[in-house]
DNA sequence: CTTTCAATCACGTAAACGCGCCATTTTTGC
DNA sequence: GCAAAAATGGCGCGTTTACGTGATTGAAAG
């Protein structure tokens, strides 16, 4: 343990709530903000002009110019060390989302009370997530839903592992050189796959392969 | 408010701790475990024959024959309305993908408190998710690892649309007719993607289209 | 014990494919 | 205004594909 305070950078464009916000995390004894930001031009250009190296970023979504999603690549780029907390009143399902496939570390929504902010920073800088259990709940149903259940083909095991190849762009003759096979039967390995996918064609059946994670 | 208690159903093969938890659980004035099994097949059965409808299952992973992963989906569709929660030593990346995608609500390490696995249930009931900071946190990265940046590969609008279509199965005389345009135009096309994804078949340029989202 | 089914191999054919090589026109960018 | 890029169209050739129509073997299931 270091006694450098934890520096965190905050961009937010509400100037009595970012001022609220910077009075709280400097009242704490080991957590700092020196720079916030209404905008995230601004932050982002401060972030590279000054050389700033926040531990942690505050950032709003809803801001002028720059939304908070967009801005988060910047922040990869820029300070790839630091810890992105999402700072929100948008808990749509769209920004979630976004922000947390661009790399968010927490997401919280701004009618939360300040302490239980601080108590979010403290669980990131531990290695955690910061979310509610709705939010959280939301990721998951997010994470549900894109992982449609793998369908099921009755493809037996050669017969996958030959759908495989084929994903590859493998043709039969390399195919059967691959797994030491007739092309003759690897042909008749590929028509009980089509017949099975219910396909007429290689692009077909490549494609039904990697939508449905048949592999 | 019903004055019904929420009926959990527990599987988990280590009858000492099944035998705490069932105890922990039916100390609660508000919560009931009237059935705890020690496999997933016991449970899935018992379900189905007696036709329990639990609120809340609690589920572990490391149980003998059918897992708790394999287990998820077949408590989905005979009680659909359950709330999954995942209670396990294993705390893999793997383990945990593969049980949210599957649906489960929860994901709580056997090692927390009765208290916290109490209170999980309690914040599953209102909606939310349970796990702790640090699963949460795999949680995202697993996200943002499956939502690597889209390819670019500089591809013209009309490339992408023969691109979709490629996945879509065509032949080059359907893509034709599809779009109006000469066969030969098409394969001038496609020979261009071809060229720009660095593929040679068909079913390469498909594969490489959906792994890596250029469409 | 027989039937089903996976896995193996075979021949032939019409259609589709990948590619070399080429030309014209339209759009885009400096 | 001009060069680059995109979009369009064309011919020919050797290869590959999809599919019809078979066969044999061995293992699993009834």
């Amino acid at each position: 343990m270091t006694a450098e305070k934890t520096d965190i950078l905050l961009i937010e464009d509400h100037a009595i709530f970012r001022k609220t916000l910077t009075r709280v995390i400097n009242s704490h004894e080991r957590l700092s903000c020196e720079n916030a930001f209404s905008s995230a031009e601004d932050g982002l250009s401060a972030i590279e002009i000054r050389g700033l190296a926040p531990d942690i970023v505050l950032l709003d979504i809803g801001l002028p110019g720059m939304n908070g999603v967009q801005c988060i690549p910047h922040l990869k780029r820029l300070c790839p060390d630091a810890r992105i907390i999402i700072l929100t009143i948008h808990d749509d399902d769209d920004n979630i989302f976004k922000a947390v496939c661009a790399g968010a570390s927490g997401y919280l929504l701004k009618d939360a009370p300040p302490e239980d902010i601080i108590e979010s920073i403290e669980l990131v800088l531990q290695g955690g997530a910061a979310m509610n259990t709705h939010i959280a709940r939301r990721v998951l149903n997010l994470f549900q839903e894109m992982a449609a259940p793998p369908g099921d083909y009755d493809l037996t095991n050669r017969e996958q592992e030959i759908l495989r190849l084929l994903v590859d762009g493998l043709s039969k003759k390399q195919i059967a050189a691959q797994i030491n096979l007739s092309q003759h039967t690897v042909d008749s390995h590929i028509r009980n796959i089509y017949s099975k996918l219910e396909v007429h064609t290689r692009s077909s059946a490549v494609a039904k392969a990697l939508k449905e994670r048949l592999l």
